[in-house]
DNA sequence: TATTAATATGACCCGAGTGGTCAATATAGT
DNA sequence: ACTATATTGACCACTCGGGTCATATTAATA
């Protein structure tokens, strides 16, 4: 059964937008169960009584996110072009959705990494059942439909993937790291990112592709 | 002015490990304030006096750990041969005793990553202090007598270094994720980590080079 | 504008957990 | 046997947790 939440979807977004991410930044950065409510009203800048008019308890607002979360992803994905077979060009526009998404929820990566460490007994059915479903739309797509003949042959496939999205990841957190606040993250980014997969390209692409 | 700490250096050094782990464990999961002191004598498998008796309060203790994981990685670096002029095999030996040191504390790294997001204001000044130090001794060495001239010169080499760094930290993490336990990491990790390296440097050295 | 209905507020509740203490106990040394 | 040292955990004062609710503020209706 799902629980429609109207209560807190009559608010003005803004508003909306405040909790979820005062909410997020919480939950993500203490777990479940040592993420506090008031902390939350204190950054969303709403009252306790609020809160817990628009979410009847904290579990509510926690399952409330997780559903949030994976719509928010799912949005992500039907934002991608599957066609496009070039690999680089592909996860080039999954960065640049996700970029978006961070821009409007800073937190929801990390509430999401955080999921995976999360161990309070009365989330963790539904965090199971999320993880369940993201896998099976997400890594369903996956790479499908990518050009492989473009690599070069002598390389384990799998591990210069893995090199790849190690890259990206690393390039990313190193990028947060030099920010001071991590709502302000531009479109540099984007062409910072490209020189490395410059050269990932000339390394791992077959002479003469590009 | 240096603290002692002469209750706790004359016990059973089993004992102060049990003791050092446990709170390694416990700070770098919730950050100085969230620390729970019951957590630690629980783990530690001593009791709250005990602990109390050893540092006479959460500061001295947090304190301690900073001194003692600043020796430890003191001691990392000593045991490095720097006249390695190989690049890979010089981070190889450097996986290598950090690997040692994981398996006497596997904390250690997690409280130490940990250590950037703290705002506790009782500790700060001392957090600042050791990271100053260890930027100065670190960086200093860093990556001195390496031989350069085996790598490509048409690719930017900070760039490069910054993938293979990526690559080894992406690597060792997805391997601790395959894990159940913090504990049970094998030998094989570096025949893993061999395997990726080997990828590298047919990316990045001149032909011909090893 | 007067009245009512809907929202928003924060002081307050009680239970859980905090860092820290200390009289009582167990162990070791002589 | 006696003393000195090491260890224990019940206990304390206090903070902070999730959640409530009478009151205050705003919006809607007339």
């Amino acid at each position: 059964m799902k629980i429609i939440y109207s209560k807190f979807h009559s608010l003005e977004n803004e508003k909306q937008e405040r909790i979820i991410n005062a909410a997020l930044k919480e939950f993500a950065k203490n777990g479940y169960h040592k993420a506090s409510t008031n902390e939350i009203v204190k950054e969303a800048e709403i009252s306790k009584g609020s809160l817990f008019n628009y979410f009847n308890n904290k579990k509510e607002l926690f399952l409330f996110l997780l559903d949030y979360v994976a719509n928010v992803i799912e949005q992500i994905y039907d934002e991608v072009n599957w066609n496009e077979p070039d690999f680089f060009e592909r996860i080039r526009q999954l960065g640049l959705v996700k970029f978006k998404v961070y821009k409007k929820f800073p937190y929801a990566f990390n509430f999401l990494k955080a999921l995976s460490h999360e161990d309070a007994a009365e989330v963790k059915p539904a965090i199971n059942k999320l993880k369940k479903d993201m896998v099976e739309s997400g890594l369903e797509r996956g790479y499908q439909n990518i050009d492989w003949t473009k690599f070069r042959e002598d390389f384990d496939r799998e591990k210069v993937i893995n090199i790849i999205n190690w890259t990206m990841l690393g390039f990313a957190e190193e990028y947060m790291n030099r920010l001071d606040s991590i709502e302000d993250v531009g479109m540099e980014i984007l062409h910072e990112a490209d020189e490395y997969f410059e050269i990932l390209k000339r390394c791992f692409y077959k002479k003469g592709e590009r």
